[in-house]
Parts: structure tokens; sequence; C-alpha cells
DNA sequence: GCTTAGTGCGTACGCAAGTACATACCGGTT
DNA sequence: AACCGGTATGTACTTGCGTACGCACTAAGC
């Protein structure tokens, strides 16, 4: 009963990466069949074949980005014991070498923007999400996370609106840092001794 | 000369409007001139008579949220004397009275997005976001101001990616007040002290 | 070597969109 | 009253889209 097998195996894939390829070129109206069929190289049944329905595919497409992108800013988190080793994290992440390109930063927002009316893309949002608040927070208070997430996705969409001027190092540092620094809520004698007005 | 009255003043300020209620709710995707038309109870003929292209219709209705949302955030900042005055309507203008609603969020979040492809766009994202830089520059120095923005609108996209569950007040409010104090660098012992107010 | 189930593909239909344009309408001017 | 220029609209054309579906191809089973 071995029938059935795919005379081009591989094609699934190549089909998921030309959708992330377009997606990250030209936002997800550009994300169509025929788009995205000839930015692969594959006839246009070839795309209903694999993916009955455009939604499926771009959703498919979207999840690979989770076990694409996670390591990469998973790992230095991961691996950060002291909040120093955060804030180098963090500063990297925005603007260093693990940042990702503002292509990427493109694909990410439209995860987003599609997420705020496709629930089932939300939900997408919301596991690469946690991934990051569950590596945040082993090393610190959940609500300090919670920032540290908003301001992370707001350099990165600073990037995005300002793609020609680049961010000063110092000034996203002291930025984490402060977050960082902040005492957990309930637990006020926190040893920070931070600048608190 | 009195030729060529309009037979029906303010029509078209009713088309601009029509045109904002449409992208906030359904998104920029959303913006077609039928659709626009329907919801502003005019023929299709009318839309192109004001609007020659779809474009240019998007361009003038998001111009018009500045004037719009700018006095609503712009009053409180003018007002703030010390740097508390300054994170209370930061913290108001996150979650607060002054905040904006998750539709008003969501048309934001459309000019953003469309912002990072379309340069006409980007430019009405530009002198929204001036305004609040100039704002917050009369009190923070320039990298702080910076860091707020990013953080506020990184709040606001939390908000639109988690609907249903509100922010704690504490958390924000801490968050803004660690980025509030920050030193402004190269003057270290800055502490307490305005710039020109 | 025929059968057959699954893989792969080309074509066509229906729909909604932007746009172009000929036409009708209205209110001053003469 | 006749005219005329700007205002306003209905209609039709073209394009690109998702989708449906029938047919060709391939390789395992007999």
């Amino acid at each position: 009963m071995r029938r059935g097998k795919p005379n081009d195996p591989g094609r699934r894939a190549r089909i998921l990466q030309a959708t992330l390829d377009v997606i990250r070129a030209g936002g997800m109206e550009a994300a169509s069949y025929r788009g995205i069929a000839a930015h692969a190289g594959v006839p246009l049944g070839s795309m209903t074949y694999y993916f009955p329905t455009l939604e499926g595919l771009i959703l498919s497409a979207l999840d690979t980005t989770r076990s694409d992108l996670e390591p990469r800013y998973a790992d230095p988190l991961r691996e950060a014991q002291t909040r120093d080793d955060v804030v180098d994290a963090l500063v990297d992440a925005t603007i260093g070498a693990t940042s990702p390109t503002l292509d990427d930063i493109r694909l990410y927002a439209e995860i987003r923007h599609y997420g705020a009316r496709n629930p089932k893309v939300a939900d997408v949002l919301q596991a690469v999400e946690d991934d990051s608040l569950v590596m945040l927070h082993r090393v610190l208070p959940n609500s300090t996370a919670l920032a540290i997430n908003a301001l992370l996705w707001g350099w990165w969409s600073h990037r995005l609106a300002h793609p020609d001027t680049a961010l000063d190092e110092l000034t996203v540092r002291q930025a984490f840092e402060a977050l960082v620094n902040l005492p957990a809520p309930g637990h006020p004698f926190h040893e920070k001794e931070q600048n608190h007005a």
C-alpha cells in the first residue's frame, strides 16, 4: 500500500518558503495563490492541491516562523544568568547581531497586524509571545517581562518606521536597564537601589 | 464667477469620515471605493469625482487623523510641568481616560503598517510622531523621548493583541517612571532639572 | 501488462475591484 | 429664455483573484 508517493518531495516546503518571501517583500495582501506560485516556480494547480485554502497556507507559513525565529532570540536569553546578561541580550536583539533584519521585522509586523483581526493568526502571535515571556520570566517578574516585551516591539517598530537612521545603542541600553531593574510588585525590598525619584 | 457651486457641500468631508470608519472597522484592505461609498451613502461616481485615485483618498483621510488625535494627547502633555505630571499623562494615554479606544489604536496601527511600505503614508506617520516627540522633548532629553514613544506604542500594541485582558496600571506606571527618570546622556548629573520649560 | 489510487496540473467560472467616460443636472450669466 | 461650465452619477470595461473540477501522469499491486 505504498501508493501515492510524492513525485516532488519538498515542493510543499518550497511553497511555504516562497509564501514567507512574498509576505516579507509585499505584505500579507501580496500573498496570492498566483503570486506565490510564480515565486516558487510551481503551477497554480499545485498550490490548491497542497493547500486547499489560502488561509491555511498562510497560517502554515506563519507558523514555521516560530521554529525559525525562536532559537535565535531564545538562546541568548536562556543563557543569561545576571540581569546585565539579560540587558546585553535585549540590546543585541534590538539592534545587534542577533537582531532581525528589516525584512524579518516586517514579517513579524505582518503577523501582529493580521493577528489583530484574525483569531487564528492571533493564536500564532500568542505562541510567539509566550515563548518570549516564558524566557524573560525565568529571571524577571511577570510585569517587568510585559514591559520589556512592549519596549522591544516598540524599538523594532521604530526601526521599521525609520529604516535609514540607526538607533543609538546607549539609548536602547539605558532604557532596557531601567526596566530590567524595576522592583517586583509586592516585593519592594528587592535590592535595586536604582535611581527612583 | 460664482459658477460651480457644490450642490452638496460637506459631502467631501463625509466621504473622508466614512473612509476612516471603514478603515477602523476592517483595516486598510477594506477601504474600497465601493465599500466607502456604501458606508457614506453616496454613489460610486461621487467617489472618483472627489478623489480620482484611491491612494489620494486614503492619504487625505489619514491626514485628518492628525488634527483629530493631536490635541487629545498633546494637551495633557503640554500642561505637564513636573516629571510626575508627565508620567501621569503617559499612563493616562496608555490605559486611562485619554487613551485611545481599541478602534483608534487599530486605526493608528493601520497607519504604521501601511507606512512601512508606502512613503506617502510614512510622511503622515512621521508627522504624527514628530508632534509627540516635540512635546515630550520640552521636558525630557531626546533619547528618553524616543524610548517613551517606543514603549507607548508597545503598550498600545499589547492592548491590540490582548483586547480582553486589561493592563495593570502599576505595571504601566512603573515602566514609564523608570524611563522618564533616565539620566540625560552626556549630562549624568541632570538629576531633577528640566529642560527649557 | 493491465488496474488503480494517489499525485500533479491546466483551464474556466464567478466575483469584486479600480477606473474611464458619456451623460444628466444645476444655477448663475447673458 | 437660452446658454454654459462645473457638479454629480450610472454604466461598462478590464484585471486579478479564489476556487472548482476534469484530465494526465506515476508507480505499486496483481
